[in-house]
DNA sequence: CATTTGATGTTCT
DNA sequence: GAACATCAAATGC
């Protein structure tokens, strides 16, 4: 039943239209310690690389930080965000268009134990992984996976048939990025409407 | 409760 | 120096 999404899923030119089909996938890492750790998406932001002044990576901006962006889709992009928070992004499109997909919050489901030690949490609510700084404490990634291969085995998505009805999906204005101006109001945010894990509604 | 503040790497001014 | 795709702890009602 669970299908890790292939290449072609991520190499695909619209940004926005991925952003909101990865809602109801599953993030999955396995990394050092080997163990397995796992949240259905419910969250989720688009950014593109060509008029978007909320990006990155806008308008060919090229820094050491944002050349992953530039590569084929399937790649993680993870950055520093305010010196401390380790943010995730699904990089999509091909090779020179720079397009990612932010996941701003999951609700988890494998290793649930292992996510709770790595936060310092006793007991399980939503302050766990709603929020993109929050999710990848939990799941234990860091700026050190920086451009992993998605279709590889340290992380990954699923289809695990768990995909929302449209009327689910909330689409609203991207969180802090006020900076940006106009492109600060596109609806290119994405949650699932019922979900307690979101980080803010 | 709400609001403020401290943490601090990368990028731009 | 300042700003930033944030979060948690402290402070103020």
């Amino acid at each position: 039943m669970a299908e890790k999404l292939k290449r072609a899923f991520f190499t695909r030119p619209d940004v926005v239209q991925i952003s909101r089909e990865l809602l109801g996938k599953v993030l999955c890492t396995r990394l050092k310690d080997g163990e397995l750790t796992t949240g259905i998406i419910v969250e989720t932001e688009a950014y593109s690389g060509r008029n978007d002044r909320a990006c990155h990576a806008n308008d060919g901006r090229r820094t050491e930080r944002t050349e992953v962006m530039y590569r084929r889709g399937g790649v993680a992009y993870i950055y520093l965000c305010y010196g401390i928070h380790h943010l995730f992004n699904v990089v999509t499109n091909e090779n020179d268009k720079a397009d990612a997909v932010l996941i701003r919050a999951v609700k988890p489901v494998d290793g649930i134990s292992l996510m709770l030690e790595r936060r310092g949490h006793d007991t399980l609510s939503p302050s766990l992984t709603a929020g993109p700084g929050r999710l990848t404490q939990a799941l234990g990634i860091r700026t050190t996976e920086d451009g992993t291969d998605l279709t590889g085995n340290k992380i990954w998505i699923e289809d695990r048939g768990t995909d929302p009805a449209g009327e689910q999906i909330t689409a609203t204005k991207r969180v802090g990025v006020d900076y940006a101006g106009e492109h600060a109001e596109r609806p290119w945010r994405f949650y699932l409407e019922e979900s307690e894990w979101v980080s803010t509604k």
